[in-house]
DNA sequence: CCCCATTCCCAAAACGTTTTGGGAAGAGCT
DNA sequence: AGCTCTTCCCAAAACGTTTTGGGAATGGGG
């Protein structure tokens, strides 16, 4: 029912190359000529079959992501936020994304690999970067083009767009410490994640710009596997301290599991214990009081993302693509002075 | 780098036919040469290019889903559930999943028209289903192979896999109604959509089973776009009514929203006020105390639906794979008698 | 020895594009 | 008129498979 190529030049009276041609912009085509055809073209609804052009132009027009959803990515919007950005850019240059769903590492591997010697994309997007991210050295030793949203500790040069995890737990202690915080915790994301040590960098900076001890006992880690439970866990925990936190830093993703472990302890958030989460996700906004927290400039981060593959896939050096973003930091009700 | 089927003939000595022939095993191969193929096929990690086999099958080997982001479908892991579910049997069949995120319906269709007049897929997989689905008409009218998960009102015949929310609600109803609850209040999901339609009639035929009297105070819907805020304001309504519901149902996706509106009203949940929702999502587990649920048997319905179908683009026909699933009532500690 | 099956293999076509490498017609210049 | 340059078009090749339609040996039966 769909018209090919070989049909509507028939129907032109010209041969395909020239609809090709012509469909294509090029030089050698009457201007007429070229205009007869697309509108001939557009009347027809021709759109030519995807397949075969990937198949001559030797690309699949295809970027691969892969996702997993024990990792509890899902919990809030700023996944599916990224993933329509990238989406809609792909579409707009005319590509597909397809997806792999894995519930583990090895499993991750193996759709990656599925989808690299498979010849079935051009390039990856990775998210989630661990420390030690074998996709990454994966993907670099087989030269295959790849953006990662996050960054990994790598010698080798890649392209990535990250936010400024260490720079936004930094402004966040010194925010803190402004007030005249002196006890700190940061309930921290799963180790082995590079995220969690940008966190802790700033962290760490944060209170050495302050000249604020470190105190082991108020670094904790959730686990992705039962992030509410876990956080919620260690937050029952750190009041334990015969010392406790006047203050708490986090992932909003784990603001569950601390509202609700402060609950338990009767401590009121704001009042009895400063928060600021990073991410400004929903229930920082619609909790009572809400939270301050550190807002990423995320916005179009998936489009760029994007561009940048498409630029790599192009040849173009993965070194001149690396970019951090600013966080800034929005103050609600729940980073007031100690008590 | 890679190696070709041309190239794997020569290193063989035999024909691209024969080698083709072999690793399809084709009976007019022998067995010896067969095996030899194979093996330095898989010797020299050979795989036949995808995008050379679509075209010459003229099949995309590919399947599509488009998702939208504003509808919070990702506020739990029952959506990436089935996602992966859909993944593994896809890639199990070496098919491809391509995924499109659209803003708002329009979005929806134009995504879904690129993948369909685009000739990118062979057929669609629908989620997230409306009473009337433009996506369902647009398919239908196509001819176009697809498959629902959950329902809608059309009266032409098309294959589906959907979970018996009528008969959840009717069961949850029963069994608050043998408690002695008499005004049980439904927290609905967005008019529009397909599944509120089920979970009200199963509320009313439940009713109607116990003999109990509807109260149109005490039925509310809330929004796909603000769900927390929105179950939270209108958990709130309910209770100023003149004579307030002595047990809510609902879907477990608005748990937080309905028990941040009891904790502001004072109201213990279990004790003051049953509570059922529909989902055994992670919040029904944690929260203190536990939430009763009713838990579909969603397993491997991802799975199922990729079944469904291949069988439907290989030419079943469609009517004679509709799935409805069984919902189980799992008592926690949130359905006790009212006090 | 001839004929017919059977076994095993292959050349060529086909899928629908885009790209390569011209080539014919006309215009402009000397 | 002869030459070169544009302008505009096209036939054929190529992308890497699978399928079509045989065809050459081999073996067994008469």
């Amino acid at each position: 029912m769909t018209i090919n190529l070989k049909e509507l030049a028939k129907l032109l009276k010209l041969s395909p190359t020239t609809v090709s041609r012509a469909r294509g912009d090029y030089p050698d085509v009457n201007a007429a000529t070229r205009a007869r055809v697309k509108q001939t073209a557009r009347l027809h609804g021709y759109q030519p079959n995807p397949v075969a052009r990937r198949l001559q132009k030797g690309k699949t027009e295809t970027i691969g992501i892969v996702i997993t959803p024990e990792q509890n990515y899902f919990s809030d919007t700023f996944f599916i936020d990224l993933l329509a950005g990238i989406s809609n850019q792909i579409t707009r240059a005319g590509y597909e994304l397809i997806l792999g769903v894995a519930s583990d590492e090895e499993h991750e591997m193996q759709s990656i690999r599925r989808m690299v010697e498979g010849k079935r994309v051009d390039g990856m997007i990775l998210t989630l970067i661990r420390e030690q991210d074998l996709r990454v050295s994966y993907l670099l030793d087989h030269e295959f083009p790849f953006v990662l949203y996050g960054r990994t500790r790598e010698s080798r040069p890649y392209a990535f767009v990250d936010m400024d995890g260490k720079k936004a737990f930094e402004k966040a202690c010194i925010y803190l410490s402004g007030l005249g915080h002196q006890r700190i915790a940061l309930l921290n994301g799963e180790p082995g994640f590079m995220f969690p040590v940008n966190c802790w960098e700033g962290y760490e900076s944060g209170h050495s710009i302050c000249g604020l001890e470190l105190d082991p006992n108020l670094i904790r880690y959730w686990k992705h596997k039962d992030l509410s439970s876990s956080s919620y866990h260690w937050t029952l925990e750190l009041f334990k301290n015969e010392n406790p936190p006047t203050a708490i830093v986090f992932q909003t993703e784990v603001a569950n599991g601390i509202l609700n472990g402060l609950q338990e302890l009767n401590l009121v958030p704001g009042r009895d214990v400063a928060l600021i989460g990073y991410d400004d996700l929903e229930i920082a906004r619609i909790h009572r009081p809400p939270l301050s927290v550190l807002r990423p400039f995320a916005r179009d981060a998936g489009k760029r993302v994007v561009e940048i593959l498409l630029e790599v896939i192009g040849g173009a050096d993965p070194e001149t693509f690396q970019e951090i973003r600013d966080v800034e930091l929005v103050i609600r009700e729940t980073s007031l002075p100690p008590s």
